[in-house]
DNA sequence: CGACGACAATGAACCGTTTCCACGTTCATT
DNA sequence: AATGAACGTGGAAACGGTTCATTGTCGTCG
């Protein structure tokens, strides 16, 4: 069976390849009842243009690859599936890469990414990304870890912590503690500068336990508990009455070691997360947590590399608004 | 700067384009030398064929495809990411597709593949999958959830579930509880042979509780924390000494559901789950749990497409054995 | 010593589209 | 009625590689 191209489809209509090219692309040159004949005669062939081919003369693949540090992060998992359908609404596919959070393996799939024509880049950037050599050949999107010089599309990590505690605060809480990620990492330090703006407030006006608040640790579960652990190891009048982390499997992981310690959670500790990860609704309680709009960051990005901006570069980042998702881990605070 | 092209490779190193071609692509009849030399103008030049061109004469897309029901699944993002290494180690990169579980949209994707002109797919079905137009034009191979009539590579669940059980049963287990996934899933029901399997020596030597022993159950938390709930809210001398559940998340749930009935882990119940999955060393106590060799699957699987060996399709499924992954959810059980 | 085969390398045809230019109509304008 | 702009369509070049038939060189064998 030989495939049928595109001549075949022309022949059949009795019309020239350009026409037929025309009525594939939607070109508005083209009779209305011209283009449903031959509409009619590629369905009956059941022909489809050849992508190759295709790409090869107009320089555009449909094509957008994706770079993210490790698709076992269940955050990095959403996003990439939240942009497997943004693209495919626009008629995409995507190609994905894993970086494992190593710059030299980040420049090589750009590297991949470019030759292979991809009509852009979504990058989630490696923490110890520096700056690469510009890759003017393929529009970049760089999203979640922004960096200056890259259009960006980001969460409001910064307002989304001030959410989160603002809503403690709210509830009666004064001690809050904090569990940062990493300070190398750029959302986390917006994180942490978002829990500083709320304590801020109330900083002057009560006085707050000398014993520290904040503890840094990874983003991970285990990073969580120990970190908790040692927020939560004193005694009853100077422990937080409420922290806030920064990740969801944190937050897991702090639950954790306040079980451990015998702390029950929310009446004697309230915490939040920061993520909306599938797990969180699924702990006992289920976690109260300030939600990332990945669907919405997803759909950004695509949109972002479609209508190819050039030379936006410079602009500041878009960022959306995160939201917060009460579940069962919060609550007013007892008296000491 | 206009790109540079293969014809500028061949002026400049004073050869035809043909000898270039041949100097990319590792054909045998070229001089060492020549062929050292012209890969010297590539490099000095910068050229990095373009593989539009180059598929659309070879028909190789250096491009594989991958269909998945659910990238929120860990299991799933971890057999995605070890495909994705696999694939590059070949050179080549794959395109992510999700279809949710829905026959329809898996479908579609097959078929966007199809004509992106893939060298090949790898699928795991969606339950409701009923065997599709055989998709002759692009090799295809089955993963996780083996179909007849397609070439499958697949964990061995019965014996992996085998493994898990007799594993308790050399702890001296006798009434061991099991978790299914939906019947509906052959890996689901293979699992539930396996542990069939294991159960059966026991069976005759010794009088086994009347109380049902085995619950159905999707595969995620919640489904486990009920199942979980089911076969354990009986007294005590009536109820499984050890459960072995059909996945991780299922562990986790009746984890869970043990704990909010004041039943201890390990000391008055053993639980074993399936997959090992990150989250499973993550949890408290770690969980022990039958180990699926994801890379190896993945590697194999991108084997089997690039040697696409022909008409494999009715061949007896490749399998790969489980292993077991001891944590601290299992020990010799209570007396009663 | 001439012929034949093996092997390197050449050059042009080819893959299946898109796009550009030219051409013939039609329709509004003067 | 003549002019010209606007429009729809046909035809062929172009995209950037790969492949194949062909040519040119040697080394070897009869």
């Amino acid at each position: 069976m030989p495939k049928v191209g595109i001549r075949d489809v022309a022949k059949l209509a009795g019309v020239s390849t350009g026409t037929v090219s025309r009525v594939l692309n939607d070109h508005p040159s083209v009779t209305t009842e011209l283009r449903e004949r031959v509409r009619g005669i590629i369905k009956e062939l059941g022909y489809t243009p050849d992508p190759s081919a295709r790409s090869m003369r107009s320089k555009v693949s449909r094509l957008i690859g994706i770079i993210i540090p490790d698709l076992t992060n269940p955050f990095f998992a959403e996003l990439v599936q939240s942009t497997e359908q943004a693209a495919a609404n626009h008629g995409y596919n995507i190609i994905v890469m894993t970086s494992f959070d190593q710059a030299a393996k980040e420049v090589n799939r750009i590297g991949q990414l470019t030759s292979r024509k991809v009509d852009g880049i979504i990058l989630v950037p490696s923490n110890d990304f520096h700056t690469i050599t510009p890759p003017k050949a393929v529009p970049i999107v760089v999203v979640d870890r922004l960096m200056p010089g890259y259009s960006g599309i980001a969460a409001d990590h910064r307002n989304g912590a001030r959410l989160g505690v603002e809503y403690l605060l709210k509830l009666g809480h004064r001690r809050i503690g904090f569990i940062s990620g990493p300070t190398h990492s750029v959302p986390a330090k917006d994180r942490l500068r978002g829990y500083l703006d709320a304590m801020e407030h109330i900083e002057s006006s009560q006085k707050i336990a000398s014993a520290p608040l904040i503890a840094e640790a990874a983003f991970d579960y285990e990073s969580g508990r120990s970190a908790g652990n040692y927020l939560l190891a004193r005694a009853r009048n100077e422990r937080p009455t409420a922290i806030f982390t920064s990740s969801d499997q944190q937050a897991i992981g702090c639950m954790r070691a306040a079980h451990d310690l015998g702390i029950p959670i929310p009446a004697a500790l309230s915490i939040v997360g920061f993520d909306g990860i599938p797990l969180s609704s699924m702990t006992t309680p289920r976690l109260t947590t300030v939600k990332q709009p990945i669907q919405k960051l997803a759909a950004a990005a695509v949109a972002a590399l479609l209508n190819k901006q050039p030379a936006r570069s410079t602009d500041s980042p878009v960022l959306f608004a995160c939201e917060l998702s009460e579940g069962e881990t919060t609550s007013a605070p007892q008296p000491d």
